[in-house]
DNA sequence: CAATCCATCACCCTTTTGTGGGATGACATT
DNA sequence: AATGTCATCCCACAAAAGGGTGATGGATTG
């Protein structure tokens, strides 16, 4: 694979330099940009073309988290990596909403940082231990293992189903599953008795609600 | 530190020798059990005090998932590793709500095992990367309290959202909010034009999914 | 005071859904 | 061979929802 760019953000001179030439001294990656701040985030980007973000959170002017979340709108794909000495819920929770692929402590060792940069390139999402478990924790917390209830659907009968809270109408589910109209009507006949309710609203309510689908 | 205690639980028999070799060769390591089932789970482990458990996924009897719930119920001190060769969410959501503390796949290499039960006995939570994107990503989809659009709907207009999305008809909703039918009609027409939508389904998934009321 | 926004309601017409039938062939089980 | 389930389709009628237009009074605000 070609050099790894990497841009990072970082207020801290003495850190942002040490960075820099870190990532600089990597044969598989090169450091296409670091900055104080994120004042001109877009064409900051937009002009570096990353591979890679490496993000403080604790910045002055606008924070890392905001900066995670935009960079997500605007560009999608890249993977950002959020770098801080915090390593409370708030922060960890409001970083990873916003969009963030990995959280590395600042306690990290330089051989780390490098690893991180490789894994988040390579679809993985490197978290220092604790933050992972936290993740983990928090994951198990506001995920209700709640056991989903089966209603004993057809495959048919849930993909129709999964259609329906696309939002979209009889005919197009029919067109779309290259069946007639008429049987998309029998199929939601059939998943209205067995889910128990009588409407295309109150099936889409309770598919969404129970994770039918 | 003291040596860390391993008990693996994987029928394939040769992958069950191999590990139990693997991990009596480190120095601070032993296997001090290793089952081809989970047939007797509470004896096995209660004899063996292991540190940390390492569950294949897939086994004939009562499976990895059942397995790790039920270890987390009767010994919630003892951190599971799955290990695996399926990476599709169900698996991983499921595995993860049911309290596994790291997710391996069977792709990883003999260091990368060894390495995984040192991080999670140290309070980590190791994930193959792609398992820990993928983690992230659930994440990011169920876990987002905070991020909510406000798409400027009058407080009359969320009542009538409220009611939709307990899956009541606009007649039912006129109704319980003491007016006209009509006026129903008419906030959901409203209501449709500041979501960009055209039915009442579209409407109730969009409320759903991003937590409008 | 004029301009807006909101909540309220009405009427008309079209399209989509809900509900009740019934029919066929494929396939699996008994 | 009989039974059952599933996916497929059709018809008919009624109920519900979608879309357009417009009207009223009240509250807020520039």
């Amino acid at each position: 694979m070609s050099s790894i760019r990497v841009v990072l953000f970082e207020d801290n001179f003495h850190l942002r330099e040490s960075l820099y030439f870190l990532i600089g001294a990597e044969p598989d990656m090169e450091c296409v940009g670091a900055f104080a701040d994120c004042s001109r985030l877009e064409e900051q980007i937009k002009s570096a073309k990353p591979d890679v973000i490496l993000m403080d959170i604790e910045m002055p002017g606008m924070n890392g988290i905001e900066a995670v979340a935009q960079i997500k709108q605007l560009f999608p794909g890249i993977p950002v990596l959020m770098q801080t000495i915090f390593q409370d819920d708030e922060h960890i929770f409001n970083a990873l909403c916003a969009g963030a692929s990995g959280y590395l402590l600042k306690s990290a060792d330089a051989q780390q940082y490098i690893q991180a940069i490789r894994d988040v390139r390579q679809g993985g999402a490197p978290m220092s231990g604790p933050v992972a478990r936290r993740v983990l924790e928090l994951f198990q917390q506001n995920v209700k293992p709640e056991v989903r209830p089966d209603y004993d659907l057809t495959q048919k009968e849930k993909e129709v189903l999964a259609e329906l809270i696309e939002g979209k109408s009889f005919k197009m589910i029919a067109d779309s599953l290259g069946i007639s109209y008429e049987t998309v009507r029998s199929h939601m006949k059939s998943i209205y008795s067995k889910l128990h309710v009588h409407s295309n609203t109150e099936a889409v309510i309770k598919a969404l609600k129970e994770r039918l689908v």
